[in-house]
DNA sequence: CCCATCAGGTAAACTGTTTTACTGAACGTC
DNA sequence: GACGTTCAGTAAAACAGTTTACCTGATGGG
């Protein structure tokens, strides 16, 4: 009998073409059949010397990488995964906002995510979570039908419930630059807390009293960790929260402000705003500017999250460094570490510091204002 | 011997033990053979039904369906991608600058075409063009490798000549708010040639004679358009192109802070700058401040591309917009027909409009600003 | 000297779909 | 009534790798 089963006819004929040809990496399909025959292995040698296996000796190795560069293979990544089961993909999942990629945060994080991904050699898939997505559960559908080996979440709020699916269904998921409370999910996250701290302190030695805080959804915990630490400081600092002082600004310039220039209305005494982040900074610094009121001068404000354009805005926006691109580049690396079989949980807190320019100075003395040190 | 040759068993176990759990969803690898057993029907059928092939009858896909529904079957996609030569993932290509993703530009463009890609049903990959991933053709793995369907470019210049190997190898990409010349690649552009004609007759009429541009790499397409758009008015307007009026603020806000203060020292008596992205605006804009300029009095500015936080910096913008979340979801949308089998090449150009705000006003008299009309 | 072990390699099973070539029944037509 | 056609569905061959169980010849120890 020549042809036993099947498709080794045809196998052979295609094989024979090519060989006519001989040129590398021209035709299509060079599978690890055609790579076996030539070198004349077994296709499980090829697989073996492929996946560095160090059953085989270095004299077989070096015959069958001959010809594997010769012809120019490359091994088919969909039926690597098909048999691995592993994707060598991790999903990064981010609630659906207005452009949400154009949002300097979140690319600072993807930013790190994709660079310490390509470093350990896995793709980077982008997700978005729509409300029909998560309706239909096609979260989970990543891991099911073999999409990904684990998923990235960034930008997501306590609403978020469906977060769970992903512990509950035993799939790897991170919390980049955010803690799901009593989720246990793995997360690395910047020391918020820390950072408002830092602000109201540096605006107390300034001699700030009234102050005031713009900022987003507190059911982002990162959020609440600020504003609890601003409230905090404020009942220590001067007896008592006011009413208004706390303004929302929805994390944008827009709403930011919005959310200044009522503040402002509210208490005209405030001679200092502390934002959130730093696109409602640049909100506020608008208001001011409109307002005709002098940045430091007439009123102090700090951002957060210290992201590019902050340096260049005027005045140059006294911020807290978050080290985004770091946490994005911490979180893959775990991860990843987790996909390779890590048992430990991941829990990260990453350190944030000031950074001193120019929208801060010390308090305007009887509406006369005063330069900053 | 009990087995005859293995793991038929164990699948047959596993099987069994589901059927008694009986949840749906809820054990791992439910499999199409399970769904065509339970359903009495063959797996072609049941892969006919999944596909909505019209073969199959109203009853049977009912019966199919039930089941399907009834033990939360979710086809592996692998295993889809493995036999239909399609893996439903496009790849976003873009150059390594420093936290690419972080750039308002790039993160508009890639909204734009992940918002429509997960429209059609395709997942977008990151990918950045690294010198070694160049070097090694891993851009051609990509499709070699089967990990994706097409590629986008964004962000490149003439000098990156690996694209070419797209075109070469028969493989679909598509140049986003770009056009590769001499490499017929498809594209589709934002119109930035008519975008800077726009802005130097808004100028002209404002009064202006005296204008410095702030460009980018001229090797970008893009920025070349613009350049030249900006000389033919120049030498038209004024008899020439003086020396040192155009400067390169390589897009970014530090670069454009550097190159208004050179172009401001050479020439002192411009009155407007045109800066080639908004970016680089915002830089000069930054210069114009430190050094006591009043924007738009003593010079006015305007940017290209009306990024989110142009209207928010102080003065707020005068720019050009570019449809870019636009241009990435028309890109995505005619790269996936092409996937489907599209024969026409893709050229899309789409409009640009000027969009006024505080920075630009009449030109100063003699040293005296004037107020903006 | 004989059996156990091991190094190096192989054939075949396995991954989970799609697709192709085929089959059996019903139906219409001449 | 024999013969094409459809119709609806099926068995098995792809797809392109990895992994497992086995094989063989050489070595080594008692």
């Amino acid at each position: 009998m020549p042809t036993p089963p099947s498709a080794k006819t045809p196998a052979k004929a295609k094989e024979t073409g090519r060989e006519a040809s001989s040129g590398p990496a021209k035709g299509k399909r060079v599978g690890i059949r055609e790579i076996a025959s030539k070198a004349e292995v077994s296709v499980a040698t090829v697989s073996m010397v492929l996946n560095n296996n160090p059953k085989i000796t270095a004299s077989t190795r070096q015959k069958v990488n001959r010809v594997v560069k010769e012809l120019g293979y490359r091994p088919n990544r969909i039926a690597q995964s098909l048999s691995s089961k592993y994707t060598n993909i991790i999903a990064v999942l981010m609630p659906t906002l207005r452009h949400t990629m154009a949002d300097p945060y979140f690319g600072e994080l993807i930013s790190g995510i994709c660079d310490k991904a390509a470093r350990l050699g896995h793709k980077v898939m982008l997700e978005h979570a729509k409300p029909d997505f998560v309706r239909e559960k096609r979260h989970v559908d990543l891991f099911d039908r073999r999409y990904i080996d684990g998923v990235m979440c960034i930008g997501f709020s306590d609403k978020h419930t469906f977060l769970r699916d992903f512990a509950d269904g035993g799939h790897l998921a991170m919390m980049v630059n955010n803690v799901a409370t009593d989720m246990d999910l793995d997360y690395v996250v910047c020391d918020y807390a820390s950072g408002a701290e830092q602000v109201m302190t540096y605006l107390s030695q300034l001699g700030h009293r009234k102050i005031g805080m713009i900022h987003g959804a507190p059911d982002v915990w990162t959020m609440r960790q600020m504003m609890e630490a601003f409230r905090a400081r404020l009942v220590q600092d001067s007896g008592g929260v006011a009413d208004g002082v706390m303004v929302d600004g929805r994390f944008t310039e827009e709403h930011g402000y919005a959310a200044a220039c009522r503040l402002l209305d509210k208490h005209p005494d405030t001679t200092a705003i502390f934002a959130g982040n730093d696109k409602m900074a640049l909100g506020a610094l608008h208001c001011a500017a409109e307002r005709g009121l002098r940045v430091p001068g007439d009123v102090s404000i700090v951002g957060s999250d210290n992201i590019q354009y902050a340096a260049f805005v005027n005045p140059a926006l006294t911020t807290v460094n978050t080290p985004l691109y770091d946490a994005g580049m911490l979180a893959c690396e775990r991860l990843v570490e987790r996909i390779r079989g890590r048992k430990e949980p991941v829990a990260e807190v990453l350190p944030t510091h000031l950074v001193l320019r120019q929208s801060t100075g010390i308090v305007r003395q009887n509406g006369v204002a005063e330069p900053a040190e």
